[in-house]
DNA sequence: AATCTCACG
DNA sequence: ACGTACGTGAGATTA
């Protein structure tokens, strides 16, 4: 079976053109070549093949007199000249396509339609072959067949129709499509139909009589308005069925081998999209190498630095945690030029660069290591790790990743360290003015395409602004109480020797708890303990495993027990001591770009889990003090996720109790269990908080029902419960599927993009997942948009207001401080201000704000 | 290097 | 009949 794809070429170019022309204020390129008719087209046809992979193609165009219509030239009422703007877009649209491997075609005197209809006959004549077209034109509807389907493109997204879908539709056979233009006509066709006779009327009198001829056989049984308006419109009804009907055997020139998909020539391809200006679609080509060409000088005297007033810069490193490594030198571009920086050039100029508009990679980075070593840099422009975070490049630390994407050849951290010669003066030198000039000759380029991907404002809004903050927030640090740690370790260890004791000793033998192997085998073997059925590796000895079995053996409690316990000695003492600084605190690094959905990451170590659900766990967080005269500050958004939720999709009453500022979870307990609210029981709370959070990761009944302990069928009760309450929810999360897989991927209120694949993925559980991504992606990365924005308000508010307290912590949906006992007021102020008005909702942002001598007793 | 387990929002 | 909640990082064991 071959699939063989038919577009309408002409269809595709005019609603791209009048979707993105406002009046006449469109996307051009830098020389003033109109491109939104092309850019859209791209989109569209890039689409096209990903989704259908066809393996054959065929593009139509009209060409020649367009007797029947000025189709879309309906804006002005009749026909109008097509603009010039969109005239000078299709030579290049074809160009395109030949390049793209993809056959198109005109005939003279003959439309598009006519083209696809001629096709489309050769598919119906021949078993091998199905087709599918792609117009946005209805009048297509009538080539249905068996073999041959329709996208119909809407003004988002598309229908698809086969007969059948047609059918229920309509009513009536795709064939009769004909006959319904004839008796209704169609305006943007000119096509007349008969005067006064609309859609409602045609289909009601199609249904009926099947046929237009049909129907004038029996002109004589009707009476009425309508029987007289079809006497009178009797030639025009017949002249507007000749129009409306697809010629189906234009002479054609080409056959189905013509048509073949044919490999791309990406060469050209790229040559083209780079005179477009269309960076988001170029694609890889053979890696350009751009170091060799590169002339460059080490920098002897700094004072030649304070000339450039606009360059790109690459900080060579040691080590890759920044807050302690040592600094290989700095490699500069200029535009022009390269300079190698010498570590003694640095040292010599503690506010380095002043004057110059700086770009980097991992501007965070850059700023960090200099701070350590006493130099000071301001705010980095622009920042190729978080442009291609926020494309979605496929970027990681090393910048040679990234650069391999797109084209260009720098060399890996490992080629750069001999582990005989260690580092090589020249190689690294090298290395960090191709990195520079590799930052500096991409700029354009990745700009060029967050502005396209509409991710510019958060790009300079939000990502850049706040890697600043997080610098600082970083190189400040939190100070931890060694001591504090140590006791509690030595308590913690007395407790292991314990309860590693007694395991034993109900196991009868010594072995490594800590192997889930070895302890399956004593749990499900020895003991003969019931197990769940496993995978490949043996029995699960998870903790929700373990948990069902707590009251059948009395070793059970004592292995969680000893879970727990060693998690938090090799975790939070062992871990968090060794991370423990000189200074007597403890620098994490925050993942600026890793998350997809814009959340950020705490590495080295991660203070974003430190214990807190049980109480021995928490007790960690005594270690974390205050400095001298200061308290800790903790303030956190209360149910955001949900109030985000209420916004986006509009639900009243979810709206109605934030405002109120009612128990949330109460509330929906209230609601989903059809009692008052003093009525809700402990239970009930527990069930509906439950249900809460699975709307916001997107539910499953399996899923819930393992979460509350209940049967899948009971599950689903609930859910069914809470989507009738709040039905706006189901409509939300029915929206947002559609258009998760119409598009391919979700944004955020903040426009920040995830692109999901495997909403197209075969298999099914598969795609749940994508949609339980789709679904969760725009709360959780809203959620975190809002609070970056917050996180730079108070930033901003503070320096404003000069105060000393700082921000240190940041976990997610709270924000923790180092604040000093006198300025307690005022920051409690600045930070609930900041943090709640950060954006107007539909539903009040509340926060709450606790706070003590440590971060144990800010909580 | 992959897997399991468990800490957090 | 399938066999899951969304997003992370770290440590230990095992391969």
């Amino acid at each position: 079976m071959e699939k063989i794809i038919l577009v309408d070429g002409n269809n595709l170019l005019f609603r791209s053109y009048y979707a993105t022309a406002y009046n006449g204020n469109f996307m051009k390129n830098s020389k003033g070549f109109p491109t939104n008719a092309l850019f859209g087209f791209t989109n569209m046809m890039n689409k096209i093949i990903e989704e259908e992979q066809p393996t054959r193609i065929l593009v139509a165009f009209d060409k020649g007199k367009t007797f029947r219509h000025a189709k879309y030239d309906f804006y002005k009422g009749g026909r109008i000249e097509t603009p010039e703007e969109l005239k000078v877009q299709f030579p290049i649209a074809k160009e395109m396509l030949g390049y793209m491997g993809i056959q198109y075609y005109e005939i003279d005197n003959y439309e598009a339609d006519d083209i696809i209809g001629t096709f489309a006959r050769i598919c119906d004549e021949d078993p091998n072959y199905v087709g599918t077209i792609i117009s946005s034109d209805k009048d297509l509807l009538q080539l249905l067949s068996n073999q041959v389907d329709i996208k119909l493109l809407k003004q988002k997204d598309y229908i698809r129709y086969n007969p059948k879908t047609f059918q229920e539709a309509y009513g009536i056979e795709p064939i009769r499509m004909i006959d319904l233009k004839a008796l209704m006509g169609d305006a943007s066709d000119n096509i007349p139909g008969v005067k006064g006779i609309g859609e409602k009327t045609a289909l009601k009198l199609l249904v009926e009589y099947g046929t237009l001829d049909n129907l004038y056989q029996h002109i004589d049984e009707m009476k009425g308005a309508t029987h007289d308006k079809l006497v009178a419109g009797k030639e025009d009804a017949y002249m507007s069925y000749e129009i409306a009907t697809i010629e189906r055997n234009v002479p054609l020139e080409i056959h189905m081998d013509d048509i073949l998909y044919r490999p791309e020539d990406t060469e050209k391809l790229n040559a083209l999209y780079e005179d477009l200006e269309f960076y988001s679609f170029l694609k890889k080509r053979e890696p350009k190498t751009i170091q060799e060409d590169i002339s460059y000088e080490v920098v002897t005297d700094g004072s030649i630095l304070d000339t450039i007033t606009e360059c790109a810069i690459y900080l060579g490193t040691t080590d890759s945690n920044y807050h302690h490594t040592d600094l290989l030198g700095m490699g500069v571009y200029d535009g022009k030029k390269g300079y190698f920086v010498p570590y003694s050039i640095l040292k010599e100029k503690p506010l380095f660069l002043t004057k110059a508009k700086k770009d980097t990679y991992d501007a965070k980075r850059v700023t960090v290591a200099l701070k350590w070593h006493g130099i000071d840099i301001d705010q980095v422009e622009y920042d190729t790790m978080i442009a291609s975070y926020l494309l979605e490049y496929n970027q990681k630390e090393d910048i040679a990743y990234l650069a391999n994407e797109l084209g260009y050849s720098i060399p890996f951290k490992e080629e750069l360290y001999d582990k005989k010669k260690g580092y090589e003066e020249e190689k690294i030198e090298r290395a960090c003015i191709a990195k520079a000039k590799f930052i500096y000759e991409t700029k354009k380029q990745l700009l060029e395409a967050l502005k396209q991907e509409e991710l510019l404002n958060l790009f300079y809004e939000i990502e850049m602004p706040l890697s600043n903050v997080l610098a600082t927030m970083e190189y400040n640090g939190i100070c931890v109480n060694k001591k504090t740690l140590q006791e509690m370790g030595e308590e913690i260890q007395i407790k292991i020797d314990l309860t590693k004791n007694t395991i034993y000793n109900y196991a009868g033998e010594e072995f490594n708890i800590s192997s889930p192997v070895q302890l399956g085998e004593v749990l499900f073997e020895k003991l003969n303990l019931p197990h769940g059925k496993k995978g490949k590796n043996g029995y699960s000895t998870a903790a929700d495993v373990l948990e069902k079995l707590k009251d059948k053996h009395p070793i059970i409690p004592e292995i969680l027990e000893y879970r727990m316990l060693t998690k938090l000695y090799t975790t939070y003492i062992e871990g968090l001591i060794d991370m423990i600084m000189d200074d007597g605190k403890i620098h994490t690094i925050y993942t600026q770009t890793l998350t997809r959905t814009g959340r950020l990451s705490s590495i080295e170590p991660n203070l974003q889990n430190i214990p807190i659900r049980h109480e021995y766990g928490k007790l960690i967080r005594k270690a974390f003090v205050p400095s001298p005269n200061s308290l800790i500050v903790s303030s956190d958004y209360s149910q955001i996720e949900l109030r985000i939720l209420a916004h986006v999709a509009h639900i009243p009453q979810l709206i109605q109790a934030f405002q109120e500022g009612a128990d949330i979870h109460s509330k929906t307990a209230s609601d989903i269990f059809k009692v008052g609210e003093q009525e809700v029981t402990k239970d009930m709370r527990r069930v509906a908080k439950a249900v809460n959070f699975g709307i916001i990761y997107g539910i499953s009944s399996y899923g819930l029902s393992e979460n509350i302990g209940v049967t899948p069928k009971e599950a689903q009760n609930f859910i069914d419960n809470y989507m009738g309450t709040y039905p706006g929810v189901q409509t939300y999360m029915d929206e947002t599927i559609q258009s998760a897989h119409q598009n391919g991927y979700v944004r955020t209120m903040f426009h920040r993009k995830r692109t999901i694949p495997e909403l197209e993925n075969k298999n099914y559980m598969i795609r749940q997942g994508a949609e339980r991504m789709a679904l969760n992606t725009p709360i959780q990365g809203t959620s975190a948009d809002i609070i970056k924005k917050a996180m730079i308000d108070i930033d901003a508010a503070f320096r404003r207001e000069h105060i000393q307290s700082k921000m240190i912590v940041q976990v997610h949906d709270e924000l923790v401080f180092d604040c000093l006992e006198s300025e307690f007021e005022k920051v409690k102020q600045i930070v609930v201000d900041c943090m709640e008005q950060v954006m107007e909702l539909e539903v009040p942002l509340k926060v709450d704000v606790e706070y003590g001598s440590d971060w144990y007793q800010a909580k």
